[in-house]
DNA sequence: CTTTTAACATGATTGAAGTCATTTTTTTAA
DNA sequence: TTAAAAAAATGACTTCAATCATGTTAAAAG
C-alpha cells in the first residue's frame, strides 16, 4: 500500500512542521524523527487506515488533504474531520489498544509520513512537551467534539452548512474549498440533494462562489451570522 | 460552593476506587491522594462547573451521577455524557489551559471528592500507570463522541432513544434510570415532547417498564436491534 | 476524440419530528 | 395539608429535510 517512490521529505527542511506538534522538538530530536519515519505518496482516494483494523502508527501530512470518518449502519459516510498540513492522524488509537473506530482516505494527492507506534510512544514517555502538545490537542478535540455532537442536535442543515464551511475556510486557507458534494453533505449531516440546494441558496445570497466543484467564501461575516456561534 | 460539613470520605476506604482510574495506586499513592483531595456534598442541581469558567482541579463522583452537557444557541442543553460513582469529571480540560467548554451539574445528591489542577497534573507527569490510564479515557471518548456524531447525523429519534437508554442502562446498572423527561430528551437530541411519545411506544412495545419519572428497561435485546448498533 | 461513468442538479412528494396550546399529574414548598 | 410550581402528557398543526425519479454536466477512461 506504500509507496516509497517519491522522494523522501526530510524532518529538517519540512515546510509544515512549524505548524506541526512537532514545532518544538530540539535538533537531536528532529534528526532522530527523520531517522524513524517513512515517507509515502498518496493517491486521490487512498486509504491511510481503516476502521476496525488495528493501528500500527501515526501519520503526519506533508502534502494534501486527509478525511477522518465513521461509517453508520447501511455504510453512510460521517465526515468528523478534514485534516490538512502539518496535522498528526490516527494517534488518539495510539492508547487504547483498541482497533480503529474511524478511516482516513486522501482526498488528493498526498505526501503523507509514517512514525512506528513504538517509536511513537517513545516520544510520548521521554518527551514532556510533545507530550503536553499531544494531551491538549486530545483535549481540543473533545471539546469540539461535544460543539459538533450539539450543532448536530440543536442547529438545521443549513446553520450547519454554514459551521462546516467556516471549519474549511480555516483548513483549506488561502485555497478554494475542495470536496465532492458528496463528501460536504457527508460532514454537514444532510442529504446530497439538500447540499446542492442549500449551496445553491448560499451562492444566490452572495455567501459563497461555485466554481464547478471549488468554493470559495466571500462573505465570511455572514456565514459566521448564520452559524451562530 | 463546597460544601465540607458532610463526613470525609478516605480514598482507602472507598468503595467505588476499584471502578476508577486510581484502582491501580499503590498504598502509597492512594495515602497521598487522600491527603490532597477534599470532599464534599452536592444537592440535586447543585453545579460542579461551568462553561466559561477556569479549570481548578478535577472532580472524582463517590456516590451519585452527575450529567455533562453544553448549551447550544438559544440556552438549550446537550447531554454529553451522564457520569456515576467512580468516574473523573473534568479532566479534560486541564491540559487545554482553556475554560470549560461543558458544564456539570449533580442530576441527585452526591458525594464528590476535588483534586487540585497542581496535584493531579503532578501525578500525570510522575506516575505512567496512571497517565497511561488517563490518555486511553480521553482516546476512548474521543472515538466515543465520534459515534455519536454519527448517530445524531444519521440515525431517527427513536433508534437514537433506544441508543441513549442502552448506555444509560450501563450508567445506572442495576438502579432504575431516574432523569427528568426533558433531561431525557436534550440527550438524545429531540424535543420534549417527541421522548414523551417515544417512550409511551416503548412501554407499548414491552421494551421498557415506566415508574413515573423512573425508567426500568425490560427487553434489552429489543432495544439492541432497535438502536442498531 | 468519443464513450462511459461519476458528479451535479432539479422537481415532486412524503413523512418524521418540531412547535404551540392545553390539560393532567407529580413534586416541592409554604 | 394545601397551594404553587414543575414535570409529564396529549392533541392539532406545520415544516424542514429526506426520498425517489429523472435530467444534465463534467471528468475519466478507452
Amino acid at each position: 500500500m506504500l509507496d516509497k517512490s517519491h522522494k523522501h521529505v526530510s524532518c529538517q527542511h519540512c515546510a509544515v512542521r512549524k505548524d506541526s506538534l512537532f514545532a518544538s522538538f530540539c535538533e537531536d530530536h528532529v534528526n532522530e524523527l527523520n531517522e524513524q519515519k517513512s515517507c509515502a505518496f498518496y493517491k486521490k482516494n487512498q486509504g491511510l487506515f481503516l476502521d476496525g483494523s488495528f493501528p500500527r502508527g501515526v501519520f503526519c501530512i506533508n502534502k494534501g488533504k486527509v478525511k477522518v470518518f465513521t461509517r453508520g449502519e447501511e455504510g453512510k459516510e460521517q465526515i468528523i474531520q478534514i485534516a490538512g498540513e502539518g496535522e498528526i492522524i490516527g494517534f488518539r488509537s495510539m492508547f487504547s489498544g483498541e482497533p480503529y473506530k474511524v478511516s482516513a482516505t486522501a482526498l488528493e494527492e498526498c505526501n503523507i509520513c509514517f512514525i512506528a507506534k513504538e517509536d511513537f510512544l517513545n516520544m510520548i514517555d521521554t518527551n514532556t512537551s510533545f507530550r503536553n502538545g499531544i494531551m491538549r490537542e486530545l483535549s481540543k478535540e473533545l471539546s469540539e467534539r461535544a460543539i459538533f455532537i450539539t450543532n448536530m442536535a440543536q442547529k438545521s442543515v443549513r446553520e450547519r452548512l454554514a459551521c462546516v464551511l467556516l471549519i474549511l475556510d480555516d483548513v483549506y486557507k488561502e485555497e478554494e474549498i475542495n470536496l465532492t458534494r458528496e463528501d460536504l453533505a457527508n460532514y454537514v449531516g444532510t442529504a446530497t440533494e439538500t447540499l446542492i440546494r442549500l449551496l445553491k441558496d448560499f451562492k444566490e445570497e452572495g455567501l459563497v462562489e461555485i466554481h464547478t466543484r471549488k468554493l470559495d467564501i466571500i462573505n465570511k461575516d455572514g456565514l459566521i451570522k448564520l452559524a451562530g456561534n
